[in-house]
DNA sequence: CTGAAAGCGCTTACAG
DNA sequence: CTGAAAGCGCTTACAG
């Protein structure tokens, strides 16, 4: 048998006689014969990888995301090489695109001044964003839609009486927490009472950061009796802090976040907040990615799934009524 | 220039002219050329990059590991091709070494029955075992040395004067809260009192069986006055039970964790624990490999990491003097 | 339906 | 110090 034959076989070519196909697999099969995957990728200039960027692992949300990111790729037999955004792992992704050691690049946490996503669009790598986007970038991108899931927050607050609603931000130039704060400010305006600055705190994505926003806004003479968190893991903190000063949640004031991170629904904090739709994020990431790398000539498309609120015992309204959900 | 000298250039060759080097190196610069890694895979038989397997990501200890493990990858030059080890990833991580394109692997979740993990060693691939321990595997194994935390736990407890110690542990068969529990064990018993059945919950690592062990503890005429709980996650579900029957911790109820992961420095759980020393434990894991990668004759070495306790206020005894925390 | 041959893009003896 | 040539292990026209 020739070695062409037997690539044949493996391929699962219909020209070969069944006669013989059924003698390649015995001979593979006894001698546990596996193709070289670097050799197959000379030939074909496709590696079966896919590089994924991901970055803040401390908050949950990513682990989360990395995972559904993970089943899907490997669903559609695709190897995940993995870097975390902290530090050279853009460069390194952008590198390893050139190198043509995978075939396209997922980033999780674009900003719009990431060089290395600059390059690698300018090269012409498929690339998707999930999560982050950045309006600029002739890139799919698919992500929560975060003005939405900001008016919703907005509206459930004024809807439930609110009329000192307060927000803890993210850092200023990250997508997802500026887009949240927009929907927020827009649909309390419309609400007729707006996001007065004072109620504005501002910090890292962190626990420590929500804590410390939380802590200032209850310092005030008037301290906002509704506190919108651009995320969860910020969420848990301004529930910390409240707690730490005596202040009940959601008594004295209400707490929503925002992803749904696993620990929004434990005992300790039975968080309000928007879920995000991670396991469809991720198939549609990955179908789009794989989509383009079949045919780069695809027009580029930016996807945004509604946003949902989940209502805990962080805030003591009811949900919202579905005339109140849908968009105004 | 030759193919030759420019591949000379590339991999830094002394035998190369400097004022040849200086051509190249700028038709380099102004083509932008960047060498093919597979064909340089297939000649040299090095992949560059490594496979780890992680699991269960719900719990936040396995994105810190993986995030030390990238760390050290990306140090040491080499990409990080990552599978989940829910699923197929083992089989798939076998098959990566198979066809070349990892090598070697790290695993963090193994345990003693891993098909894949056992068909790895046979075929003599370069591993390493992290954070999970199989005792009768030929290979490199690096973690916690939990036998030794279990029992720093419980002399912390007898020397504070608890007298009915209780333990929620994770699932049977897996090395890590054996281990815990054997240490536990064998200490309290040393100390006189021993661990009686009834005061052994048992569930998997998450937040949820941690909060129905601790149910079920507390249920008793004679609850305990001191639980360990074999990992952060089932103390933080643990610590959420006792408050939600209103009993106090610590007044009533101690309880400690293993891991120390970033959430158990938190205000709303403030948990006492064991820490284990995540980047040593990467930095270490990946040397041992490496190093096999390069001669795999290399003799195999367990190597454990002392464990340290870390006291926060779940726990209201003073940390343990020094005489009492080393070795007995 | 099958096999001989070319060629993917590198690295590395080998000869000069 | 430099270049021509072989060869890593595949896949795929091409010829039969």
């Amino acid at each position: 048998m020739s070695q062409a034959t037997v690539s044949r076989v493996l391929s699962g070519s219909p020209k070969v006689h069944p006669g013989t196909r059924a003698r390649v697999l015995a001979a593979l099969d006894s001698t546990g014969y596996v193709p070289n995957q670097a050799a197959r990728a000379m030939r074909t200039s496709r590696t079966g990888a896919i590089g994924v960027v991901v970055g803040r692992i401390t908050n949950p949300f990513y682990p989360e995301l990395l995972t559904a990111l993970s089943r899907e790729l490997h669903a559609a037999k695709q190897r995940m090489v993995l870097w975390d955004s902290e530090g050279p792992g853009a460069q390194a992704a952008l590198d390893a695109i050139r190198q043509r050691v995978v075939d396209g690049l997922v980033f999780t946490t674009a900003t719009r001044d990431l060089p290395p996503l600059r390059q690698a669009l300018a090269a012409n790598a498929p690339v998707v964003l999930v999560n982050r986007s950045v309006p600029t970038l002739a890139c799919d991108q698919v992500g929560s839609d975060n003005v939405a899931g900001g008016q919703l927050v907005a509206r459930y607050f004024a809807a439930s009486g609110h009329r000192r609603c307060a927000m803890i931000c993210g850092p200023r130039g990250i997508s997802t927490t500026d887009e949240r704060e927009r929907g927020y400010r827009a649909e309390l305006r419309a609400t007729g009472q707006g996001l007065r600055s004072e109620l504005v705190a501002r910090g890292d994505y962190s626990h420590p950061e929500g804590h410390k926003g939380m802590r200032r806004l209850l310092d005030r003479d008037d301290p906002p009796t509704a506190v919108f968190c651009a995320n969860d893991l910020l969420a848990f903190g301004a529930i910390d802090a409240a707690r730490s000063l005596g202040v009940r949640v959601p008594g004295d004031v209400w707490v929503c976040g925002y992803d749904d991170i696993p620990m929004a629904s434990w005992e300790a904090y039975e968080l309000t907040t928007i879920r995000q739709p991670i396991d469809e994020t991720a198939e549609d990431a990955v179908r789009r990615l794989l989509a383009r790398i079949a045919d780069p000539t695809l027009p580029t498309v930016t996807h945004r799934f509604p946003p949902r609120l989940i209502v805990r015992s962080s805030t003591a309204g009811a949900p919202l009524a579905p005339e109140l959900i849908s968009p105004a």
